[in-house]
Parts: C-alpha cells; structure tokens; sequence
DNA sequence: CGAAAATTTGACATGACTCAACTGGAGTGG
DNA sequence: CCACTCCAGTTGAGTCATGTCAAATTTTCG
C-alpha cells in the first residue's frame, strides 16, 4: 500500500509508530481518488469518514436560507477534511464538502477510527493535536473577521492559502470572506490603483 | 480536597477513572478563587494554565490596533478558558481572560498535563473530546457571523448564552456580536416595538 | 465557434458606524 | 442625605462601506 504512505510518514513526524502499528494502520485505511466537482458530503446527511487530502483541494460550505453559498473552509495538501460536528456526533451534516480540483485523498472511516484508538492509543495524542491546530486556526479567523475591514480579510486570506487564489474562482475567494463577488471585483480594482 | 471533586466528577461523566487514578489527578490540580475583573492572562504573555470554571464567568477578548475591545468568548460553569493558540505552542497571548464575576475554578498547570496524560493516558481520550466540541462551537460561530444579520445573531447569542445577558453589561454583548453599543441598542429598541 | 459562466462596472439603497448630546443610575465624598 | 461625578445606555444626524439590481464585457469550455 505504497499510496497511503504519504499519511503513515505524516503521522510519524509527530508520533512514532512500530512497524506493526504502521502496518495496523495502513490496513484500516484506504486511498481515494475524486473529481473536480465530487461531491464527499451533502449537508443533511451523517458525516461518516475523515478525509486526509494528499493532492487537490476542497472547499466546506454551506447553503442559507436564500440559497447563498457560505465558505467556511478550503482544504489542501496535508490537511484534514471532514464536517466534525456531524462526525462526533453523527448527526446531520451543517456542510457540504466538494472538491475543487481532482483530489487524491487518504479516508479514514469512523468505525476503523475506533479501532485504531484502540491498538495505538498514542494516535489520541496525535488527533488531538490536530484538532487544537484547527481550533486555534478557527479561532483565528474569528479574530480576524471582528477587526479586519474586506480589504484586509483579502490579504489575510492571500497570506492563509498562498497560491491558492490562482487555483480557484474569484466568487468563491469572495464567498470565503463573506462578501459579495462584485465587492471583492472592486476591492482588486482598487489595491491595483 | 473537595474543592476539585466537581472536575473529577465532571470527568468521570465521560470516562472512567480508578481510584488511583482519581487521586492522582488531585494531587496535579488546584481550586482557585478569582475577583471580579482578575486578568487570568493578559495578551502577549504566554499562557500556562487550563482553567476549568466551577462557578463565575470570564471573557476572552483582545484589544485591536485602535484599542477596542473585541470579546471571543465567554466562559460560564463547566466550561473550559485558557488561549489554546499560546498553549500549546507556549507563544505570546493573542487574547486577555478576565474574571466578570467573582469565579472559582480548577487550574491544570501546562507541565502538570503533561503528567497527567503519562499516567493517565484515557486523558487523552477526554481532551480530544473536549477540544472537538470547542472546535465544532467556533465554527457555528463562523456560520452565523456569516449569514446572520445583527439582530439575528443577538438572538443567537440568547440561546447560546441563556441568562448571561443577565450578569453581564450591554455593551459587552455588542463587543461579542462584532457591532456597536449604540448598535445593539437600537436593536433592543425596535425589537421591543 | 457559441453558449454559459465569471467578472466588471454603474447607479442606487441600506445597515451599521461615527460623532455628539443627553438621560439616568450607581457610587463617592462632603 | 444630598451634590457631584462617572459610566452605561439611549437617541439623533450625517457618513461610509458594502449590498443590491442590472447591464456590459470577458473568459471558459464543450
């Protein structure tokens, strides 16, 4: 299983693994390969499987009342994808989850997760450091959405995903910062001035 | 020491703890009183302390390059406060904690954890938890900010908050809103209309 | 090439901010 | 116990950033 080592040597940077406990691992999870526009969860539906993207992207969105669509996240290489809330609880997904380029990922299903907390305890370890790497991130964008003005998001933005702005629409850098395509036009227009 | 029995206990609802182990958690936490308007920790200090909330409220806020006050989050009984983002990387506090009222609380020193999680590894387990369910409020957070207008989120806030607008200012609401005083106040005036 | 989607631009509306004045209650000191 | 001060909260008037609606233009892609 050559294609999940790229998630095995990941975890390693972190925690240690044995041969064995790597080899537990790889069996419990699988390589995965989606298109442009796939779909990986619908709003609604129970978040069943955590996702660790190896190339590609995502985004995490939703949709309000109005229809709007909302992004709350974009994922890359070597990050976690995955509507938490729905996955902890399995109770109906708030997001969906879409690629936004061919995306090749590694899936981890709830149920193996279970099993592997069970033969390699330290992976808690592991998955709660990641999770408080996410928190603060989150918690970050808060801070950011208080005291920054659209303009200064748009950097922020620029400085969080570097060269991801060329690998995505521009309505969907807007819909990230929660403001309208036609301000984000304005806001460009603008800084080049 | 009674004073800790509320955290063990409050433990204990999610994993199960020998009595060995119990008192070993004992022995690394300590009850502590605060005042009103006591600064648990101030921006750019390194934070070094969990704090668990028996009974009291603090805030978590920062101070933007203008010197206004912007409230991340309050911290009412049974919840967790601490700057995570400084925690674990042992970096300069982004965020001020401070006391709203007389508060009581159990502090776990950052290197007494550390033991904790050697000796008591289903730990690991319980903050992974916890830190997932912190995770999965602040992305709410992050959705409402997004589609909600000010009033609604102020009612967003009641509900998540469900009689702290009782104990607290009014301006201090508006600060956690992400609007005005003057704001929120126009928006109870018409609400009453 | 042609249709559909994305982006830009213009004109106008609006929600929230700013500045400023005023009200009312809480706490303090004479 | 009253006068004074301070601070939270309210209200008003004007401003500004961003939203909305609509049309023109450019880009993408089958």
């Amino acid at each position: 299983m050559t294609e999940t080592k790229p998630l095995t040597d990941y975890i390693k940077q972190h925690i240690a693994l044995t041969d064995e406990e790597s080899s537990f691992l790889t069996s419990k999870i699988h390589f995965k390969k989606y298109r442009k526009r796939d779909m990986l969860l619908s709003q609604g539906d129970i978040c069943k499987t955590y996702y660790f993207i190896l190339s590609g992207a995502t985004k995490t969105f939703y949709l309000d009342k109005a229809g709007t669509e909302h992004i709350l996240t974009f994922c890359i290489e070597n990050w976690w994808a995955a509507d938490l809330g729905s996955l902890i609880s399995q109770t109906p997904a708030a997001y969906n989850i879409q690629c936004l380029e061919n995306t090749s990922m590694i899936e981890i299903p709830l149920d193996a997760m279970e099993n592997l907390y069970l033969k390699i305890p330290k992976l808690e370890r592991f998955f709660r450091k990641i999770v408080e790497r996410a928190y603060v991130a989150t918690q970050n964008r808060i801070t950011d959405a208080f005291s920054l003005s659209a303009k200064e998001q748009y950097t922020a933005f620029q400085k969080r995903y570097p060269q991801l702005e060329q690998r995505i629409p521009q309505y969907m850098v807007a819909s990230y910062l929660g403001i309208q395509p036609q301000s984000l036009s304005r806001i460009r227009k603008e800084r080049k001035a």
